[in-house]
DNA sequence: TCAGATACATAATATTCTTATGTATATTTG
DNA sequence: CAAATATACATAAGAATATTATGTATCTGA
């Protein structure tokens, strides 16, 4: 079963903040790859969804970017800032309140997993 | 805190269609307040986001309305139909499951609240 | 009386996704 | 070895859905 788009909404950036700062150092088609495997296919990042995200975490100067070649095909890897390691903190914080919130709200009880 | 309105986008639908299956019939501005009060202030659904999403709950079906006059004011209920009852149990397992994952993939770890 | 709360609604705009398209190289498989 | 698939980037058109602003109107409490 596939998350619903809607339910990725507004946790995409905090799922590529959260890949690089466990990973250091990671290109696009790896954290959509990263990503789909350990949901066990359940959270498919798209590239047009991917690609404007990462543009977008290196304007607000979350993410910086190295270029490199592999062989002739480039790959453009992805850094947290120091801004960006603040950030992903603060992020799952708040994420992590907000599930607490919604259960609340939903009357999810919490699963013995 | 109030949390940012990304994260709360993708839930609103489920957020409301709960409301109505805790309480039978409310009307548009009682569910923002009682969103309010339960989230303790901490999601706070504008009349812009509310209106144009119950309208689309009424198209889909999953909900039905009445018009009532308080005095001379209009006052429009919302009551969940046999399609919304059966779609509200739907959402809230997708979002349990999904929370889940993201608990996972975020490393947020289990409260203890 | 008049500010704030109650109660609906819609429009312009912004954000961010899906889907489609484009380009190109590398690898696997029949 | 040819063709399909995977790797790898990117952008554009369109859809969905939120924010912010605006509009209308009634009710209530200080």
């Amino acid at each position: 079963m596939i998350y619903s788009s809607e339910l990725i909404k507004g946790t995409l950036k905090t799922i590529v903040l959260k890949q690089l700062e466990n990973n250091k150092r990671m290109y696009g088609y790896e954290i959509t790859q990263r990503v789909k495997e350990l949901s066990l296919e359940r959270i498919l990042i798209t590239e047009g969804a991917l690609y404007p995200t990462l543009h977008s975490l290196e304007a607000e100067g979350l993410v910086t970017t190295e270029t490199e070649y592999i062989g002739k095909r480039v790959r453009k890897y992805y850094s947290l800032s120091p801004e960006g390691k603040t950030k992903i903190g603060e992020k799952i914080s708040e994420l992590a309140d907000f599930m607490n919130t919604m259960k609340f709200l939903l009357d999810i009880n919490p699963q013995t997993v």
